[in-house]
DNA sequence: GCGACAG
DNA sequence: ATCTTGTCGC
């Protein structure tokens, strides 16, 4: 039997360039969609839309929430697990937008950030590969990953249905040599090649 | 009062 | 998020 497709999915939502500080409702914006299996692009969808509300931190599923589920709703084939860049338990409430977008669309989630929201935790050795904790208190809420080195780590956060092995596992396994995982890459590109074009 | 604060 | 600037390395 030939080996299982591993279909990886990955939203990103991009604003008008120049836009700056929190924004409002009705901030025009393009929201992607894409699958890879095995590095290929195997489903994609663009969507614009408008914010539902400012950035507020700890409240970012009230700015973009329904705008991730809209156009994830809309991509075939189905993934197996969905990355984006948001939290799952390092929020106020343990309810970041990776954990509400899993919940909502019945997908599993991973959430990969540039930094913590409320979590600390040391930086990992230089080294690919090597991660070290993210704790809130005495729980482990995610994991710092640093997937080149001489970059900055990555935030990686279990979220729907993940876990913290899963999760690292699940970006590691996206790099495609790169920083960050190249299913998020093409989601941001396919953002912003849509605000391009208009 | 001041800085921090997922995007 | 998005912008700018500067630095390092291939």
């Amino acid at each position: 039997m030939p080996a299982a497709s591993y279909l990886v999915g990955a939203c990103w939502v991009c604003f008008r360039r120049g836009l700056s500080g929190p924004g409002a409702a009705g901030d025009p914006l393009w929201a992607a969609a894409v699958v890879v299996d095995a590095g290929r692009i195997v489903g994609q969808r663009v969507v614009g839309g408008y914010a539902s509300g400012p950035y507020v931190p700890g409240m970012l599923a009230l700015r973009l929430g329904p705008q991730f589920e809209d156009v994830v709703r809309r991509l075939t084939p189905w993934p197996e697990v969905l990355l984006l860049d948001a939290t799952g338990d390092d929020h106020p409430r343990r309810a970041g937008l990776a954990l509400h977008l899993g919940a909502a669309l019945d997908l599993p989630t991973v959430g990969v950030t540039h930094r913590p929201l409320l979590a600390t935790g040391v930086w990992p050795a230089d080294e690919a590969g090597a991660t070290s904790p993210l704790t809130i208190g005495t729980d482990q809420v995610a994991t710092w990953l640093r997937t080149r080195p001489g970059t900055r780590p990555l935030v990686v956060h279990p979220a729907w249905r993940t876990d913290l092995e899963v999760s690292v596992r699940v970006v590691e396994a996206s790099l495609a040599g790169r920083r960050t995982p190249e299913p998020l890459r093409s989601a941001r590109q396919a953002a912003r090649r849509a605000r391009a074009g208009q």
